[in-house]
DNA sequence: GCACAGTCATTTGTGTACAAACGAGTTACG
DNA sequence: CGTAACTCGTTTGTACACAAATGACTGTGC
């Protein structure tokens, strides 16, 4: 019942591998896409994580992002001096700060509206199977945030 | 039955991120098992891509990654000046070479068996469960690949 | 033969991603 | 109170990832 270890091997390429493959891919079309509007991938989560729900504070936004601290400060930083975003002090804690989206950051927010359809239409996936490929992957998080436990 | 753009951006926002940080996840589990045998985890799938199929050209080593030769070019020379892999010149064309493991490269073979096992005792999921993720994620793949067409 | 387009790996520049160390602010304990 | 432990965001250093430009080699057409 135990596949060979020469077996585990070659399997677990095919599933770490396909994993790091599928990501480089999606995140190689959502490019494309957001090229004109001048977001890069995480940039663009960023936006999506304020338009649904701001102010955040910076550490809300990370643990949401599931973003390294030190790896959200840098987009935090060209996301406002794109003018997009604007962080306000929060009463009663000097150390962090609350984040939201400028004037011009919602106006983006309309153009962005045609980003999940074009993305829809460049993969040619039915909706339904990206819905159960979320899923999938949500197990998949989930079985990571048992493992860092 | 089509969604309202606004539960699009919704979705966009589940698929395109529960990728990115089930990817990072991954990545992440991986790299504490492979910190004790130096390995990163891109540098991992490059000595598993050669482990099973050497040697290969530069170019057949991209493409079977599915990585950017530039990408790759730093992380080959890292490789080599780790004393994992080495290269030799290719009869009838100097523009490229072949990539090996070296002994040590080999000898490393025999602890990296451990990992796949490792990951998955971490995971805690199924061996089935994740034959199937990489099912799904292989229409992922094709779907970019078409995409890109 | 020989210009010339094509292929190959590398380099450069920008943008994540993460570990580790840091300095400023806050909380809790004695 | 006051200091020790903790939390916060940032900085530094290393390692991908990709676009664009580069320089070296190859093959083709004339």
């Amino acid at each position: 019942m135990d596949p060979l270890p020469e077996d585990a091997l070659e399997l677990d390429r095919q599933v770490c591998f396909a994993l790091a493959v599928a990501s480089r891919g999606v995140i190689g079309v959502y490019r494309s896409i957001l090229e004109p509007l001048g977001l890069t991938h995480p940039q663009y989560l960023v936006m999506l994580a304020l338009w649904g729900d701001a102010p955040l504070r910076f550490r809300e936004l990370a643990d949401t992002l599931r973003l390294d601290p030190a790896t959200l400060s840098p987009i935090v930083k060209r996301l406002e001096q794109s003018g997009l975003i604007e962080r306000a002090p929060v009463e009663g804690d000097e150390r962090t700060f609350a984040l939201s989206p400028t004037a011009q950051g919602w106006e983006l927010r309309e153009r962005a509206l045609a980003v999940p359809p074009a993305v829809i239409e460049r993969l040619g996936m039915p909706v339904e199977r990206l819905m159960a490929l979320r899923d999938e992957l949500a197990e998949v998080i989930a079985a990571v945030d048992r493992a860092g436990a």
